[in-house]
This record gives C-alpha cells, structure tokens and sequence, in this order.
DNA sequence: TTCCTTGCAAATCGTTTGCATAATG
DNA sequence: CATTATGCAAACGATTTGCAAGGAA
C-alpha cells in the first residue's frame, strides 16, 4: 500500500507548516476548503492520520477531546491554557531523565512519555490581572 | 446546588476504591449493575463526572479516546501499555521539578503537567519473548 | 415541598468507514 | 491498467442532555 501523490493532502501539510498553534481537524478542513471548495472532512481525517502514521505530522491529544496536529515534530513540549484553550510550544531543556526515573521500580519495558503541561497563558494572565 | 445522597453514587465510588486498574465508565456500569439493575449509563457518567469535579476520584485521559477513572487521588504517574492498553500505577520519585525547567522560558503561568508513560507491560514482555 | 437525582431515550461530537467515481503511477 | 485517493453520506463509539418521575433534606 504505497502512497500516491494528492494535492489535497499536499494542502493539508502546507496549511499545517504555516500554523504553530496546534489546528484541530476542522480547523484543517475550514482553511484548505479555501484552496480546494470540495475537500470533505473525510478526507482531511484520512489525510492527517495518514500523515501522522509516516510521522510526518504529530497528533497531539492533549485531554480536550480534540486531537490536535502539529506539523513541527521535532521533540519539543506543549503547554495548554486552562482559560483559552490555547496550545503553545515550550522551549525547554530535556527532560527524558523522567522516563528512567520512573523505569526503576517497574517491571516492564518503558519506551516514552506523554507530558503536557497546563496553567494560564501569557495573554489570559493580563486579561485576568486587568 | 449543594449534594445530595444518592445509592447509586455511592456505589460507584465503591466499585472504584476495589479497583486498582483504573475501569472505563463502561466497566464502572456493568459492574455496578450487579448491585443496582437499573441504574443507566447516563448516572454512571453524571456520578463520574461529579466525583472527579469534586475531587473524590481522578478523570484519566490515557489517549486511547477513553476516560479512565481512578480512585486513588493521591499524587501518583500513569503507565499505558502499548501492547495490551492497561493502565498501571508507577511508584516513583517525585518529578515536579520538571514544572519549573518548564516555566524559565514560558511567560504564562504553569500550576502542573500531566504525564503518561508508555511501553511495554510485565505481561506483554513475558509474552512477546517466549 | 423543594430541589437534587434517576432512568430512559434522543441528541451531540469527533472521528471512521463503505461505496462509487476520479486521479495517480 | 492497477491501485490509491476522493467526496459524500451513513455509521460509529463515547459522552452528554432533556424530560418526567422518584428520592433526599
């Protein structure tokens, strides 16, 4: 099941290179309707879960209910605002030490971690304080 | 809109304290209609719902697109396996710090992460190697 | 008697899927 | 030509909600 070329999921990827905050699935399927008027939101499903199983995206669940999709997928964290709902990217130092930490009192094999971090955003913060 | 008793709540926080694999709201509901027939999916999910917003039980969002309940609210890290979905409790030291090396660079406000780790059970490891 | 809770069923929401047709290799 | 991708609509699974009736304070 080789991949065949699709100016729809092209869009899809170049719609999501241009975004850094994180587009859920609809939001996907509102922004390249404008390219392609007769894309169906099947097809944006099909596309992004085709593109985040080759890793050229990122799915990213961060406990909204809504996946969301990040087209930079080099290692890096989320934060999600508890006011906005906003999903920002962290710029932090590693913290893969976590993973051997909790590997030691445990008897199987842990390969990763999931980490999203939550609070008040830099914008709500003001709005909250004013 | 202050609490009233209610059996069936009560027994669904029961049912949970008994367990300590973190059931779905399906599991909760087919158990507890063994003591209580006709109690509905619905009052399952509504007693669920009000337990983890007053805080008496953990809502857990594993990312397999199912909640998971947990009755020990005490501070603790999940693992997920990725072989047969389970979700295990970690004994392991305290990783908060990871919350400040989070905030150096961040100018909103961080109150707390939420992490998952994932891998390969003690079952699944015995099961794959024999 | 007041108002929270229930059971039931219908509704909602995000996502997936079947199918006939269109596009790619 | 063989196969993958599309648009459309229907199907799906988890969760929520409206409503009339039941139970707690």
């Amino acid at each position: 099941m080789s991949l065949k070329y699709s100016r729809q999921r092209e869009e899809i990827k170049n719609f999501l290179m241009t975004r850094k905050d994180h587009p859920t699935a609809d939001v996907v399927y509102m922004n390249v309707r404008k390219q392609y008027p007769n894309i169906s939101l099947g097809t944006v499903y099909r596309n992004l879960t085709l593109l985040a199983d080759t890793g050229e995206i990122l799915r990213l669940r961060v406990g909204d209910g809504v996946d969301h999709f990040d087209a930079d997928t080099s290692p890096h964290y989320h934060f999600i605002c508890t006011e906005c709902g906003s999903v920002i990217d962290l710029e932090m130092d590693n913290i893969d030490s976590i993973t051997e930490i909790a590997g030691m009192n445990f008897d199987g094999q842990i390969k990763g971690h999931f980490t999203y971090f939550h609070g008040t955003c830099g914008d709500c913060c003001k709005k909250t304080s004013s």
